[in-house]
DNA sequence: TCATTTTTGCAATACGTCTATCATTTTACT
DNA sequence: AGTAAAATGATAGACGTATTGCAAAAATGA
C-alpha cells in the first residue's frame, strides 16, 4: 500500500498490449481477440487494478438523473419522506446527481401514467414511484422500460408492472411481527384483537392483515374481531373505532395496518374509564404517533424507515444506470418503537454515505 | 436541468475575476480582497455552482486511507462485523478507499495502544477502534490526534479518550427496550427477572443492565434476581444459569446483556420439564441466536446492526478527512428480532450506497 | 509621489479515463 | 497467394479541478 494505484496504462503495459486494447477489454467494446482479452484480465488481476470512477465520471460528464414520484396530500409519512429526499438531494449534488421529486394526486392512476410518460422524454435515467395499480400505469411503465428508463416501486409495490425492483418493507412480515407482539402481550391469556386498515383493496394493508392472522393462529386463546375499514381517515377511524369499542367490550388489542391514527387515539381516550386500555400497535413514527407512545396511550409503532428506503432507491438506480449488477434487495426491516427507544428528533435520522 | 452544470470557470467569468481568484475563494487560500470574495460567492449562488468532486478527487489523487481495529477471537458478532467490512472494502475500492481491517488481542490495552502508535506513522486519515479503557490507549489516542489522524470509537465507547465520535448503539436504551418487552410479556402479572452479563466492569453491559432496571421500576410486580457474570463464555454462562434456575424456580424472564448465549440456551433446555420456559431476550443476531429464535427456545434478539455501524464509520471518517462537518451521529437503533421477522440470510444484509 | 505590500491575472501541467480516428498488422477464407 | 475481415496500435483532445510560479496591477502608507 505504498504510493499510487495502477492505471489502465499500467495494465496495458503489463499485458503487452496497447492502451486501446486494454480499454476495449475493460469496457467491453468487442473486437478483441480472445488471447489479448485473457492477457489483459490476467494483468488486471495481477496488478489489482480497479477502475477510477472519479476519472471515468469526469471523462464521461456523467450526470445521474433520477426522479421520485410521491402522492400529494398532507399525509405525515410522505411529508417525512419528502424531507428526507430533499436532504438527500442536497447531499448528492456535488457528486453530479440530479434527483427530482415530483408530486401527483394520490390514487389517480391516469395522472400518474401521463406523468410517467412525460419522464420518458426528459432524458431521465431512473424513476422510483409509489406503486398504484391500474392498467394505464402498467402500460406507462412498459413505455418507460422501452425508453431505457429504469423503474423502481417504492413503499408500495405494483403487480403487473415492469419494475426492476421493489424497495420497501415486506408487509406480510410486518403484520406477523405485530401479531407476535400482541401474542406476547397477552402472555397466554385469552383476548380479542381488533384489526383496522385503510381499505381491503389496498395491497399493503391486506398483506399486513394476513400476516397478523397467520401468527395469531399460534395462539388459539386469541380471537379476531371483524376488521374496521377506516379509509386512512382520522374521522372515519375515530367514529368506527368508538362504535366497535362500545359494541364489543372484550377487545384487548388493536392493530392498525393503515393510517388515521390520530382518530384512533381519540377514540381510545373516549373509552369508559373503568375499561383497561387495549394493547395497541400502529404503523409509522410521525409526530402524533410518537406523542401517543410517549404519553403511554399506545404501546408500539412499526416504522418502515423511509431513510433506508431512500438510500436504497438511490443506490439501486445508480447501479442500474451504471449497468452494474444491482445489489440484492432484501425487504427493509421495520423498526419497532416503544416508548423507551424513541430517537431524539421527530423522525429517526439515519446517516448516508 | 438541460445541458451541463456550471464550472468554476463560469463562476469566475460571471464574477468578473480570473479563475485563480475564484479558486482562491472556494478553497480558502486567503489573499483575496473582501470585494472579490463577495462577488465570487454571489456568482456561485446565482449559477448554482457545485464543486465537481470527481474532478477534484482526480486532480488531487485523493485516496482515503482508513483503518478499523477489531478484537480477535472467535466471537460470532465480530466475525460478522469482519465480513461486512470485507464486503465494504471491495465495494469502495473503485472510489479510491483504502480500508484496512486490523486485529488485536481482546481486552489488551497495551497492545492496542502500540498498534495505534503504528498507525500514526502509516499515513492514515482515520481510524475506528472498538473502545477499550486504559490510560495507555487514551495516551495513544491523543498522539493520533496530534498526528492529524481522526479517531472514532465503534460498538463500545471509551471515556477519556480524544475521539471524534462514537458509532454504535446507546446501550442504556437497549436495556430499556429489553425491559419494556419483558414488562409487556408479563401483562401485569408478577415475575422475577434474571439478568446476565459478561462482567460488571464492561461499560456496555453495565449500561444495558441499568436501562433494564430503570424500566422494570415501572412494573412493581416484577423483581430482579441477582445478576450472573458469565464472562461472555458459554461454559460459564451455562453452569451459572443452571445453578440459578435450580436455586430459584420463580424466574419468569431472562435478559442476557452479554455473550455466551449458546450456553444459556443449553441451560434452558435442561430445566425441569414441568417448569414453563421463561421469557428470554438476548443480544446480537448470529447463527445460534437465530436458530434459537426459530425453534422457539428464546423470544427476542436485539441486534446492533453492524452494517449500519460500518456505513456510518466510513461516512464519518470521510467527512472528517474532507474537513466537512460530520453529520450528526445519533446512536444506532437496535433492530428487534422475533421469530417472525428474521431476514432470509444468517445476518441481515443492508445495502449501502 | 514613490516605495511597499496586497491582490489579481495568466499560463501551464497534472490527474486517469473516455472517445474517436486512422494506419497498420494479423487472421481467416477462398 | 490473394483478398477481405478482424484485431491492434498510436495518438490526441476532452472532462473540471488543483496547484504553482511569476508578472502585472491595484491598494496602501509615508
Amino acid at each position: 500500500m505504498d504510493g499510487k494505484l495502477p492505471t489502465l496504462t499500467d495494465v496495458a503495459r503489463r499485458a503487452g498490449v496497447s492502451y486501446a486494447t486494454a480499454d476495449r477489454v475493460v469496457n467491453g467494446r468487442g473486437r478483441v481477440a480472445e488471447k489479448s482479452s485473457r492477457r489483459v484480465l490476467e494483468a488486471i488481476e495481477a496488478l489489482g487494478y480497479v477502475r477510477n470512477v472519479a476519472a471515468a465520471n469526469l471523462a464521461q460528464q456523467r450526470i445521474y438523473r433520477f426522479a421520485v414520484i410521491l402522492p400529494d396530500g398532507q399525509n405525515a409519512f410522505f411529508a417525512r419522506m419528502r424531507a428526507i429526499l430533499a436532504e438527500t438531494r442536497d447531499r448528492l449534488l456535488p457528486e453530479r446527481f440530479d434527483l427530482r421529486v415530483d408530486t401527483v394526486p394520490a390514487f389517480d392512476s391516469a395522472t400518474l401514467a401521463s406523468h410517467l410518460d412525460g419522464l420518458a422524454d426528459a432524458d431521465i435515467d431512473g424513476v422510483a414511484v409509489v406503486g398504484t395499480e391500474g392498467p394505464e400505469v402498467a402500460a406507462a411503465a412498459e413505455r418507460l422500460a422501452g425508453a431505457g428508463v429504469h423503474l423502481l416501486t417504492l413503499v408500495s409495490d405494483m403487480t403487473a408492472a415492469d419494475r426492476a425492483a421493489y424497495v420497501g418493507i415486506d408487509n406480510v412480515v410486518a403484520g406477523r411481527t405485530a401479531g407476535r407482539m400482541i401474542l406476547m402481550a397477552h402472555a397466554g391469556r385469552p383476548g380479542r384483537v381488533l384489526p383496522v386498515l385503510g381499505a381491503l383493496s389496498a395491497r399493503d394493508h391486506a398483506d399486513r392483515l394476513s400476516g397478523l392472522r397467520a401468527v395469531l393462529a399460534d395462539g388459539p386463546q386469541l380471537s379476531l374481531a371483524p376488521e374496521i375499514e377506516g379509509r386512512d381517515s382520522s374521522e372515519i377511524v375515530e367514529r368506527k373505532m368508538r362504535d366497535a369499542l362500545t359494541a364489543d367490550p372484550t377487545i384487548t388489542a388493536i392493530y392498525n395496518a393503515g393510517a388515521g391514527n390520530a382518530g384512533l387515539v381519540r377514540a381510545l381516550a373516549a373509552r369508559p374509564a373503568d375499561r383497561p386500555r387495549p394493547f395497541v400497535v400502529l404503523h409509522e413514527l410521525v409526530a402524533h404517533t410518537r406523542a401517543a407512545l410517549e404519553t403511554g396511550q399506545i404501546d408500539m409503532v412499526l416504522d418502515q424507515r423511509p431513510e433506508e428506503a431512500v438510500r436504497r432507491v438511490v443506490a439501486t438506480l445508480r447501479a442500474l444506470a451504471d449497468r452494474r449488477p444491482a445489489e440484492k434487495l432484501e425487504p427493509i426491516l421495520p423498526t419497532i418503537f416503544v416508548k423507551d427507544n424513541l430517537p431524539p428528533q421527530p423522525g429517526p435520522a439515519d446517516t448516508g454515505d
